[in-house]
DNA sequence: CGGAAGATTGATAACTCTCAAAAATAGTGG
DNA sequence: CCACTATTTTTGAGAGTTATCAATCTTCCG
């Protein structure tokens, strides 16, 4: 019972003013590993979530799983560890040979130009694998680095590949993960082209808010760990630090969002969306419909 | 020997002032037709190219492709027909039910918002489809539409991946073929990313002059068709078409350019790069060392 | 020829960047 | 727990870039 103790901690914690762990990965190292075999009969997604990592739960909302299968995942996410805050994951040029799977924190995907541009291209979130393109092409057009401390579990390619052939459904899961992360990006894309700083920033945060909701990050009180500084946010929407603050500012004193040592709070998510022009149904488009 | 009276017409075509026919089908409607059987020995890519449609050439520079494969594809490019501007391949939202492969003209994806806002996603030219990833999810998340009249290949969506599923060299060189797609769409983020206008606008130039070249729709004194309108550019890369109009005006001013009446030759094409801060390796990253 | 679409121009407003400095916060070791 | 440093956030002023709007000119096409 231990581990829902540890589980109702950190439910609990949430409702506190401050929760300083959800994203980092003190609390996850025993969920995957104590959880691993467990196999419990399907429960709430909630429940699973928690139990079964977030890779089970990320894939349980794409397709149908047997017991088999969600060992198979879990073994995927045996062999973890954790990651200091700017760890590189994945080095441009180079070949993996392995794949990782966030279990808790968050990473993001970048490319640096000559003339020091760094353009941020995704996030990871727990249950996020980087990168399912390596299946294809083991060679990395991009970096992955760690945002904050986070557990990261690492997986031989070779083998990957070989397990999820085994399984038609997992096969489709990750297939539809891979086609998830395409159809975000191409949402990135129509957001950075959108012409006002305040319109792209809030689409981002609807964005982020709507995937770490879906992954359980996001407590009952609406605040969640948001660990994407200023400068992290210029990079990622294409504007300056300083334009980024002043942005910020006005959402603020608009009411519309709470933004405190790297903890957010969506007031007014109506409102967010709106200037946004945000529609969410992109980021749950390929869920079952069951 | 009238298809090669064909093909040489087309080159001799291309050195004289301007060539209105290099992205129309007129040309190409025979060549996908009658050489579809042809089943040559290896010449070189430049020939192949033009004898065997775009289709094959650009997977065989992922992939070494045999009789039966080059068959197969040729097969897919069979039942092509021609389509006017502005006509919708593929609405957001829809099952198409089929693939769409480019054998002349232009194509671009975009999607609409609300707002009115149009964002141009990617264009797709000679040898292209669209789109890959109906194999994994029939369902279209943005539309695509034919720029320029286009000669453009149909075919079943559910014989598409029966018939790829039968030969691993064609299944690989389509998964390379997505994957740069995807390779390319980081760019643009990288890209859209950048600050200035006349940076964005001269990597977008440089990424089409380098696709065009590829499938040999750049004459040898380097005029290009170039048929994407000032308000098209500006829904490329977020900006708007009289700020478009004022930056092109400059890269001319410059002796960078040339562009007139849908042409385009880049005259310098090292200073091109360098304001664009353009690699284009990300372009052939793909492609066979051999 | 005549209308439609596309390109160009000018003036002004709005937005975003740059630079530099100060304030607040986080992290570290004593 | 405090002191100290590094990082991050905030502020201000001014310059530079881009958007907006409306009009004119050019090209395209039937």
């Amino acid at each position: 019972m231990l581990r829902y103790l540890g589980l109702t901690s950190l439910h609990v914690a949430s409702s506190a003013p401050r929760i300083s762990a959800s994203f980092a990965d003190c609390d996850d190292i025993r969920l995957a590993d104590d959880h691993a075999n467990a196999g419990n009969a399907d429960g709430d997604y909630r429940h699973d979530s928690s139990i079964r990592g977030p890779l089970v739960t990320k894939l349980k909302s794409f397709v149908k799983l047997d017991v088999n299968e969600v060992e198979m995942l879990e073994g995927f996410c045996r062999n973890s560890r954790s990651y200091e805050v700017n760890h590189n994951l994945i080095q441009e040029g180079s070949n993996p040979g392995c794949i990782f799977i966030v279990l808790s924190g968050l990473a993001y995907r970048f490319k640096l130009q000559p003339d020091g541009h760094r353009q941020i291209l995704g996030y990871l979130v727990p249950g996020d694998i980087c990168d399912l393109s390596f299946t294809i092409l083991d060679w990395a057009d991009h970096n992955v680095s760690v945002l904050v401390p986070s557990r990261i579990a690492k997986f031989p390619l070779r083998k990957f590949i070989d397990s999820v052939a085994t399984s038609v459904n997992v096969t489709r899961g990750l297939q539809l993960a891979a086609h998830l992360d395409t159809v975000i990006m191409r949402e990135w894309l129509l957001n950075t082209g959108q012409s006002k700083a305040e319109q792209k920033l809030s689409h981002f945060l609807c964005e982020m808010a709507t995937r770490l909701k879906k992954v359980g990050k996001i407590s009952e009180d609406g605040w969640f760990d948001f660990p994407v500084n200023q400068v992290m946010l210029a990079d990622t929407i294409g504007l300056t630090a300083v334009h980024i603050n002043r942005t910020l500012q006005r959402l603020r004193r608009d009411g519309v969002i709470l933004l405190d040592r790297r903890r957010l709070n969506i007031l007014d998510m109506r409102r967010l969306r709106a200037t946004a022009n945000f529609e969410g149904r992109y980021l749950n488009s390929l869920d079952l419909v069951s």
